[in-house]
DNA sequence: AGGTATGTTAATTG
DNA sequence: GCAATTAACATACC
């Protein structure tokens, strides 16, 4: 799930459960996900802290520890947050912070292909990834500048974090579905027009994902998400959907809506 | 059993 | 230098 909206959405749900609480302890049970700094490390820094705010860059959460840093979460492909109080019965989550109230936040990424980081500051951490933009927060012109000079499968770039941060592959999907565009039309193709229409789409579908806590079950009828497979249908003319292999990954698309141009 | 999966990165190829 | 592809990472699901 962890694209832009996902993260956002596991931000508010940050926001509204676990602030504000003096933490009595942390355990990580994935060292190897950890970066920068050691079990011990992070026990250090978040001990008797409270997480006080959140931020979230492109696929990247972080939490506030009162005025010692920032907890730094990636969620890779399958992570998410679990607050509550009930014992796990399966599996020890990769990270927990656990309150003095009894409740505790649960980091949990079954695939372990997440990464969990401590900084002093966001920006910086931000930089030394090389993230670009955040994707809902970026003007059009600012979109318009890092597009143009480049080259390569529209597809590609959307989900290049360089470029910007946030976006990855069911989400290129859903908005080269609402644009229109063939996935593997190339940059220089698109002229000031297609960009404009394509960075309403992206604001669009990212801002509508978020609200409907980018629950595929939630999306409106127009959208191609939940139907990102060969048996369903598209929701815009009714013909079959296709895939194809694009910067390593499967593209979901229709062939009829969005035609290759030339 | 084998293929696929919402992500990132290093190595390789064009 | 840039863009695309492949393999690798670790695990779950069909």
């Amino acid at each position: 799930m962890p694209e832009l909206p996902d993260v956002e959405t596991f931000k508010r749900y940050a926001d509204s459960t676990a602030l504000n609480q003096p933490i009595a302890s942390v355990h990580v049970e994935a060292n190897d996900l950890l970066e920068q700094t050691s079990p011990s490390g992070l026990g250090r820094q978040l001990h008797g802290r409270c997480l006080t705010t959140t931020r979230r860059h492109g696929k990247f959460l972080f939490v506030r520890a009162d005025d010692d840093g920032w907890l730094v979460l990636h969620f890779g492909m399958t992570g998410r947050l679990e607050y509550g109080t009930s014992t796990s019965p399966d599996r020890t989550p990769e990270l927990r912070i656990q309150f003095e109230n009894g409740y505790r936040l649960d980091y949990i990424a079954p695939r372990r292909l997440g990464r969990i980081a401590f900084t002093k500051d966001p920006g910086e951490y931000i930089a030394a990834q090389d993230l670009g933009p955040d994707a809902l927060t970026l003007s059009f012109e600012a979109f318009q500048e890092r597009a143009t000079g480049k080259r390569g499968s529209v597809k590609c770039w959307l989900m290049n974090q360089s470029a910007l941060a946030g976006i990855g592959n069911v989400y290129s999907d859903e908005i080269l579905f609402q644009t229109r565009l063939y996935p593997k039309t190339d940059l220089r193709q698109l002229e000031h027009e297609d960009l404009h229409t394509l960075y309403r789409a992206l604001q669009e579908v990212l801002h509508t994902a978020s609200r409907n806590q980018a629950r595929p079950d939630h999306m409106p009828d127009t959208y191609l998400l939940p139907r990102r497979n060969s048996r369903s249908r598209c929701p815009r003319c009714g013909g079959r959907l296709d895939s194809l292999k694009a910067c390593g990954r499967t593209a979901w698309y229709c062939p009829q809506c969005q035609r290759r141009k030339n």
